[in-house]
DNA sequence: TTCATTTTTTAACATTTGTAAAATGTTGCC
DNA sequence: GGCAACATTTTACAAATGTTAAAAAATGAA
């Protein structure tokens, strides 16, 4: 029963049979804001795509926590070391509001990979554009002051600065919040 | 022929068949140091590995330039937009000593993703691979100071510090060259 | 609404890092 | 060796951002 997945971005370029393959390994869930799907130092087993609603991931230093990911509607959520390296990972994925997700368990996912090309080249092309939208970020702290970065996020993600903390948005931009606030008082 | 390739880390998860495929479409080749073998806003054409030498990937800004990667042997080079969008991308890349490498061209590669399972796994870690140390420099900018980067990278690539100009380090690590002599500086 | 809690802003001051320019060091070539 | 080109360090000063603490504003629950 692909309907589930069917209307979902990330599922587009998907044929019938391979949308049917993943279909009859993934599930609707839903969880309440606040809920964390995923804990770093832990092996996490499970892989999401995010129908409705937004999360966060972030990190928890000695004396702050660094928020470095958004999630919204379409976007792909899972521990990054787990999925890769089968080991436990670094971040922490909260929800930000009540959400609608996709579950599918990554031995599932993995054994899919092993067995349709389709669904391989899928997940090749998942990775490569978190890969390049990553490097962007990180090419983009060089060049960008932070005021600019703020600009870009609001011409970027104007939602997200409306549901989502000014705290998580400042670490995020990699700014303290006290700096974001400066910043948005200068914009005015 | 695919004795060519059975040497390097990178291949060496791959079955001899899926190995003789690559070989088909692989090529030895040798460039020398100050080549660039990427330019910035051109679909660059080929995927290479690096056999032997180094390598960087940089920006050009308005009144700097800006290294954000460096390969040594067994690394893969490529111009990440036009791999993954096909289009321009934002990187140059410079051999900073005589290289050898492996050439592909991409056109042959994506065709072998299309053909063979094995080989779209592979090259699906690969970009996963990449994924997970973007994200981990880009988390280690907001919990590590400069001075505590630069340690990392002395332990982490001993090698290239001797290599490598400290210029080229400097923006690798998010500071300027001054800054940069400053932890030297204070580190002995 | 009212109270308690949390978030955001503001202020004062400290620290880090950047900028520009000069001084020093290094490399390769004639 | 000695010169030229380039890389690195140092200095003095400027700008950006961080830290701490408090005030103001917003939010949520009773």
């Amino acid at each position: 029963m692909y309907s589930l997945l069917k209307n979902i971005e990330i599922f587009k370029p998907l044929s019938n049979e391979a949308l049917e393959r993943l279909a009859a390994v993934s599930k609707r869930v839903e969880h309440q804001k606040g809920a964390i799907l995923i804990y770093a130092d832990k092996i996490e087993p499970y892989f999401y795509i995010l129908e409705s609603g937004i999360a966060r991931a972030y990190s928890d230093g000695e004396n702050q926590q660094i928020t470095f990911w958004f999630g919204q509607s379409g976007a792909v959520l899972f521990s990054f070391n787990s999925y890769i390296n089968n080991s436990p990972g670094y971040e922490n994925i909260e929800l930000l509001e009540n959400c609608s997700l996709i579950q599918i368990r990554l031995t599932d996912l993995f054994s899919l990979y092993d067995q349709h090309l389709e669904i391989a080249n899928w997940g090749r092309k998942i990775a490569e554009q978190e890969l390049i939208a990553t490097e962007r970020r990180l090419i983009d702290r060089a060049f960008k002051g932070a005021a600019e970065r703020y600009q870009d996020f609001l011409d970027q993600s104007p939602e997200l600065i409306k549901r989502v903390a000014l705290k998580h948005i400042a670490s995020y931009l990699g700014v303290t919040q006290v700096t974001l606030s400066r910043i948005r008082a200068a914009h005015k």
